[in-house]
RNA sequence: GUUUCCGUGGCCUAAUGGAUAAGGCACUGGCCUCCGAAGCCAGUCAUGUGGGUUCGAAUCCCACCGGAAACACCA
């Protein structure tokens, strides 16, 4: 409860000289919320004190329940609280719920938008996400990383940071070569219609299966690539326009899921001086040239004297062409030197773990010192029931396009049955913030590390823990706002006797800047995603037992203010996750 | 073979080493003369196995079982 800092303080002072008296160590006592709900307050276990305790003539719970009792009565002079209990080891503080109740709501109201974020540390972070291949289409498994990128970053910026949001495009390779030779063969001198991402798609996978299936087709990317690598012009202004088409692809696509970037990076400005830092490493010794029968390597192992622990890294073909590994490097390095970072985060999946290792402990043998501020956010990537993993050869990929496509109709119905009186544009408006809510939320609303199974009956449920569950409650409460006749209440005081639900509603409001904060640390948006859904849950069960318009005097108004910081809240809460909230649904 | 990640009700998930393991889906039965039923209420069912550390373990350590992934010219 980062709010409530200075009561926590009085209580450390009454612990510590505690402590003194009684020869225990201090600052061994942490304090939790109380976990039952309707109350309001903090606990502080005394089990760590009690086994720090020389004297063992009584079991650490007992003497825990010793020290609560003892504590109590010291602490019962602390002004702000209704009641204080020793509890089985746990010295148990209940807020005096009307003072509290009145301070979180004044929090929130006097934030507004802020509420839940800190102040600016100054700290410099980047985070590379997204990192689609033009040419190619985005899929399912595309959107976790999207999705999560970008909410870490707004999680990373809530908490303090200032952050930088990095795109690395691979814009050149065998893809790019399939693509424009299918397209120069049979389709030439077409151009993309409005949707150009489904086109870019369309012509990549009729590349993609004449290249396996057509020998003649394939002998004649080979020949392409040759021309490509020999520079030709044609075949570079082909290729310029062509990249220009899939970036807008790209644009549209991130302008509908509300994402942007700083920083483009491409994978066709690494290359060059990739491969003049490969001979920077051979001359240092650090790789070790086997053209032309072996490709130029790091032997991570042998220079550090590990055992398969970082094993080798190819970073150049033996045929003199670039790897991914050749490129990345020049990208690291030159990451650091245009911003001067603190930290370097790659949002890449669990599958490129080795990989991100090696590169990190790369740079700290070039003897950057900025390696270890490389870090590698990894996540599981999305399957498909039965455990099939999507690939774009087997044809199992889910198109980002036709999900969204999909969802915003199944919303566009359900919010045809349920507002029928709303006009066809905010219908759809409302449709697109549903569908684009439930199809984000599965992405993030899991550990990282925890694989994501798509199938298309829970991507399309707008029930149960989902982000149209949390609209829905943001929607009532706009409702309620809504229909008041007077101007809302900027504050009011809570005198009234409070409902345990209305304190529940109060406690979960009060939580977000720490699980802000946490989810920053751990780089968790799920932190925030399962915190929306109980917020939301809490805001139900007020919403249910607690007459907001038709109660009386003060408590109609302090329930007001009350929906109006829970609005705040939610709305917050949805934001850091890259979910808008509807004013209707 | 080496390494990493994951095992919680029928299914999916949650729980700074702390109190009675919390929700969602599905299923069954209730609730709209009352601020929006995309909601609420009620009911059945769970920490892979065996050790260890600890006052206390779903959580930390070890072993095993089961699943996924990575490990020299894909990215």
């Amino acid at each position: 409860m980062l709010m409530f800092e200075d009561v926590k303080e009085h209580l450390t002072q009454i612990i510590d000289s505690f402590c003194q008296t009684r020869g225990l160590p201090t600052g061994k006592v942490e304090f939790r919320n109380i976990p039952f709900s309707g109350e309001w307050g903090i606990a502080a276990p005394l089990f760590p004190l009690a086994a720090a305790d020389p004297d063992k003539s009584l079991p650490v719970p007992k003497k825990a329940q010793e020290f609560a009792e003892i504590l109590k009565t010291q602490a019962e002079e602390l002004p702000g609280f209704s009641r204080i209990e020793a509890i089985r080891g746990y010295l148990n503080l209940y807020f005096e719920p009307h003072q509290y109740a009145e301070r979180v709501v004044s929090t929130v109201l006097g934030q507004g938008k802020g509420f839940g974020s800190s102040e600016q540390q100054g700290k410099k972070v980047m985070v590379e996400y997204s990192n689609p291949n033009t040419h190619k289409p985005l899929h399912v498994g595309h959107l976790r990383n999207v999705i999560l990128g970008g909410s870490v970053c707004n999680i990373l910026e809530a908490s303090g940071k200032k952050v930088i949001r990095a795109n690395y495009i691979g814009d050149i390779g065998l893809h790019v070569i399939k693509w424009m030779c299918n397209y120069e063969m049979y389709h030439s001198g077409e151009q993309p219609d409005a949707d150009t991402m489904r086109w870019m798609a369309d012509l990549y996978a009729e590349a993609d299966k004449r290249f396996v299936s057509e020998p003649a087709f394939e002998a004649a990317v080979r020949d392409y690539f040759g021309r490509w690598d020999a520079g030709e012009q044609h075949l570079k202004d082909l290729w310029k326009q062509t990249r220009d088409w899939s970036m807008e692809g790209f644009d549209q696509v991130y302008a509908l899921l509300g994402e942007h970037f700083d920083r483009i990076y491409f994978e066709s400005e690494v290359e060059e001086p990739g491969k003049a830092l490969i001979e920077q490493l051979l001359e240092s010794g650090l790789a070790e040239d086997g053209r032309p029968e072996n490709p130029v390597i790091i032997d991570l192992d042998k220079k550090l004297g590990t055992n398969e622990e970082y094993r080798v890294v190819v970073i150049l073909r033996s045929d003199g062409t670039s790897l991914y590994a050749t490129k990345e490097i020049p990208l690291a390095i030159m990451k650091f030197e245009e911003y001067d970072l603190d930290q370097s985060i790659y949002v890449i999946d669990v599958r490129q773990s080795l990989h991100m290792k090696q590169m990190s402990k790369v740079m700290e043998l070039m003897g950057y010192p900025w390696a270890n501020r490389m870090r590698h956010l990894a996540y599981e990537i999305v399957n498909l029931p039965g455990n099939v993993t999507m690939s774009s050869r087997d044809g199992t990929v889910v198109l980002l396009d036709d999900l969204i496509r999909e969802a915003t109709q199944r919303a566009l119905e359900v919010v045809r049955e349920k507002n029928p009186t709303l006009d066809a544009d905010m219908m759809l408006e409302v449709a697109e913030k549903v569908a684009l809510g439930a199809i984000k939320y599965p992405m993030i609303a899991r550990e990282n590390t925890k694989i994501v199974t798509f199938d298309w009956d829970s991507a399309l449920d707008f029930n149960g823990q989902s982000a149209p569950y949390i609209q829905y409650a943001v929607v009532r409460a706009n409702s309620i706002l809504r229909r008041l006749n007077e101007p809302a209440p900027s504050m009011a005081a809570f005198s009234h006797e409070l409902l345990p639900v209305e304190v529940n509603l109060i406690e979960k409001m009060s939580q977000l800047p720490d699980v802000v904060q946490k989810a920053a640390v751990e780089f968790k948006p799920s932190l925030v995603a399962t915190y929306a859904f109980e917020l939301a849950q809490a805001f139900n069960d007020f919403y249910t037992q607690c007459p907001v318009l038709s109660a009386e005097g003060s408590t109609r108004l302090s329930r007001l203010v009350l929906v109006q910081a829970a609005k705040i809240s939610l709305e917050n809460a949805l934001s850091l996750l890259g979910i808008q909230s509807p004013q209707v649904m």
